[in-house]
DNA sequence: CCAAAAGTGTTAGGGATACACCCATGT
DNA sequence: ACATGGGTGTATCCCTAACACTTTTGG
């Protein structure tokens, strides 16, 4: 699970209870039912170990290394998914820095060893979990290029300023204002709020995806 | 497994032994070796049931419904791989049409119950190998576009008329030949051979990939 | 009054597209 | 000779990228 805040890319680790690399960190995972869709299995344990849900999910990769975990042969389907920015509307745009391990996820009812964390500087990761990490950031930068997604990263509604934030952030590269602001209103994709958002500065209009399903659109 | 003939995209199938499905066609598929990488298992089963080895192959998705094999709960990690056209060196451009059953695979050893079927009108298949079906030729028209794999479809050396005929196959759409041309040469990725290709016509200039590694590159 | 983000148009350059004619060969 | 595919150059258009100033608010 992916998300952005303060210009920084996260991702959502928890702290692995037991086995040989009990006390690492990972992606948080579990057994698929036997009778389940690998979807709904994906879905199922992500909120039931971070409480998140609704997210906007996808299957990655299947990994299948004989060695990938020392006590048994197991074969693991990744998924990918977005959350929105936490604490969004209430948050102010600059925080002081903490320590990675203070922060635990504060949406949603509170999980013991869940934290977020930023991509750029991941702790060391349980089982072949750092594959997957590069695996699933290289899937988000391309996919943002040519469809929908970021949807899956803002809340419903957002200002074209916190847009383009996002999109730089994971880009890692500035983006002209002007342009991002004409190419973004040309693609037909959103529609203009009612309402502005106001903060520190002047307000700004507030905008909202018109679909929220995933579709292949060239973004930027 | 995909190749290109006859300005026809076409699959690879095997009939189906034993099961439910007995006797429809389905994708080449078996069961991972207790210590085995799931690419070495695929490149494995595909060259058992068909002949072919050394081909472009990348893991496409999971497939994991719980009906999706009536006799037991089945998870399935499909590939993708993409096989040179056949005969491309010594078949004519034009070729009277055949019947499906008869289009046996024609290179390395016969194997029974082989055969490539175009996908335009591939018959039923066994399991939940329609969806699959879709699903690859979806990555094979996008992964054209911006990667270089192509290769995969042709043989070392090919002519850009040939070049150009696969990516009006697969995209279904025709392309200027000068412009074509133009932007191919400019990306550098392909190698004048010194050698010509005589045909029917015009001898045309041979060429082959500087790199057969894949990589992303914008192609058109 | 100042700081900070929001909002807005124009221009120049490059890549994409459209288009027509001659060439080399086998039959 | 002719049919067929190989090979080449140019003009136009649109999209992209670069660029600066005014507005609105909170503090």
């Amino acid at each position: 699970v992916f998300t952005v805040d303060e210009h920084e890319i996260e991702a959502l680790l928890v702290k692995v209870r037991e086995g040989p690399y009990a006390g690492k960190w990972a992606f948080p995972g579990g057994l698929v039912g036997i009778g389940e869709e690998l979807d709904a299995a994906a879905r199922r344990e992500l909120t039931a170990q971070t409480g998140l849900g609704d997210l906007y999910i996808e299957q990655l990769r299947t990994f299948g290394s004989p060695d990938r975990d020392p006590r048994a042969r197991v074969v693991s389907t990744a998924y990918f998914a977005l959350a929105p920015r936490r604490g969004l509307r209430a948050l102010p745009r600059k925080d002081p820095s903490r320590k990675d391990d203070e922060n635990v996820a504060d949406q949603g009812p509170k999980y013991a060893d869940v934290g977020w964390f930023p991509v750029r500087r991941l702790p060391a990761l349980a089982y072949d979990h750092d594959e997957m990490a590069s695996c699933a950031l290289a899937r988000l930068r391309a996919k943002l290029e040519y469809t929908n997604i970021v949807y899956g990263l803002l809340p419903h509604e957002f200002t074209l300023g916190e847009l383009q934030e996002l999109y730089e952030t994971i880009l890692g590269r500035p983006l002209d204002r002007r342009n991002f602001r004409r190419k973004i209103l040309a693609s037909g994709l959103l529609r203009e709020l009612r309402r502005q958002r106001r903060g520190a500065h002047r307000p700004a209009m507030l905008y909202a995806f018109i679909s929220r399903e995933p579709m292949v659109v060239a973004m930027l």
